[in-house]
DNA sequence: TATAAAAGTATCGACTCGATACCGATAAAA
DNA sequence: TTTTATCGGTATCGAGTCGATACTTTTATA
C-alpha cells in the first residue's frame, strides 16, 4: 500500500492544523480568509467573483460567507458605478479591527521566528508546489499589481503607476495589492 | 494595518487549495485524513481518541465522521478485549481501495516532481513550523514508533522489538508506523 | 434584436465542528 | 470496599461550509 510523500504528508497535517488554529471570535476559517483577501485586494478586485476565484471556492459558497460577514458587520457592500450586477466589497472598521486579533498571527509567529535562510528555502518550495498545483488545476496565480505587464509606472516616478488594461490610474499603496486582472 | 508574512501567506493559501482538493469521490476532506491516519497508525493507535488527538478534533466530530466512515463500509470498528469502553478500527477492503485514488496524489505529485535539495529544503521549513505550532498549541508530535524511546530492538536484528511502554512484540513494519504514545 | 454570457442570489442536502450533556467502564482515593 | 474522578465514546444542537442546481437581472455579442 503506497503512502505519501514526507513532505506531502507535512503539508497535509499543517494544513489541518491551520484550518483548526482558524475557529477564533466565531469565525469561521473561509470568513477569515476572506478578510485577509480584502485586506490585500485593490479596489477592482473586491467583489464575489474575486473571492470566489481566489480561495476556489462556488458563488453560493461565497455568496453566503459575505452574508454571513455582513450580518456581522464585516464587510460591507456597495453598487458598482456603470454596471448594476456589479458589487463591491469593503472591510468595516470593525472588519480591520477583526483582523488585528488574527489566529494565523500564531502560524506567523512560528514562521517568523525562523533563521533567514530557512525561511526563504521554504516559501521558496511552497512557491514552486503552489503553482505547479494551481497549473495542473487551470488555477490563476493571482500576482500583484506591480508584476503585471499591464503595470505601467509613471515616469514622474514616486510610485506612481498605470493599468494599461483597466486605463486607472494607481497609486504607490496599489501596486501591492492583489488583483484578479492579474498578469491576463 | 499588519499583513502576514509571506511564507505565513503561503502557507495559507496553499492550505485553502488542499482543503479543497479533498472533496473526492464523496468523501470530505476530514474523512479523508482519517483514512489516512489509519492507514499509517500502529494498532495501539488506530483508535477513535488517537485520531482526535492527531488531527486536533472534538470527539464529537471524529465519532460523527466515524459513523459515516461505517456507513459507507470503508472502516471498521472492533470491540477490544480487556477494556470495554474502548474502541479498535480498521480499514476495510473498500477503505483502502478508496486511499488508491486519494485526491492528496496531485499534491503529492506536485511535491515529487521537485528537485531534490528544494523538496529537502522544504520539508525541512515545515517541520520546523509544524514543530513550533505544536509547541505553542501544546500538542503532541506523534512521531514514528522506530524512533520512540521505548523502541527496544531485539538482539537478533531484521527489525524485530519491543515496545517498554505496551510491552509488546513489534514487527518491521510496526516501526514505521505512527504512535499516540511516541515519546511519551 | 435575439441570444449568449456574466454577476449574484436562493435553496437543498450532506457534512463539519465547537459546545454541552450524557453514559458506562475503569482507576484512584477515602 | 465503596465512593469519586477520570476516561472513551455517543447524542444532540446550532451555525456554517460547500457542491449542485436553478433562477434573476444585467451586459455583451452575433
Amino acid at each position: 500500500m503506497l503512502t505519501l510523500a514526507p513532505t506531502t504528508h507535512l503539508l497535509e497535517r499543517l494544513s489541518r492544523l491551520i484550518q483548526n488554529e482558524a475557529h477564533a471570535h466565531g469565525l469561521k476559517p473561509v470568513q477569515w480568509e476572506i478578510l485577509r483577501f480584502l485586506r490585500l485586494a485593490n479596489r477592482f478586485s473586491r467583489t464575489p467573483s474575486a473571492v470566489t476565484a481566489y480561495l476556489n471556492l462556488t458563488k453560493g459558497t461565497v455568496s453566503q460567507s459575505l452574508n454571513a460577514l455582513e450580518t456581522k458587520k464585516l464587510v460591507a457592500k456597495e453598487p458598482v458605478a456603470g454596471d448594476r450586477r456589479r458589487l463591491t466589497l469593503a472591510l468595516t472598521a470593525a472588519g480591520q479591527e477583526m483582523l488585528a486579533d488574527d489566529p494565523m498571527d500564531a502560524l506567523d509567529a512560528a514562521v517568523r521566528s525562523m533563521e533567514t535562510a530557512r525561511d526563504e528555502d521554504l516559501s521558496g518550495g511552497l512557491r514552486a508546489v503552489l503553482s505547479d498545483l494551481l497549473r495542473r488545476r487551470g488555477g490563476r496565480a493571482f500576482g500583484v499589481c506591480r508584476t503585471c505587464r499591464h503595470y505601467r509606472p509613471e515616469p514622474g516616478g514616486a510610485g506612481r503607476a498605470r493599468c494599461a488594461l483597466l486605463n486607472e490610474t494607481l497609486g504607490p499603496a496599489d501596486g501591492e495589492a492583489i488583483c484578479v486582472e492579474h498578469d491576463g
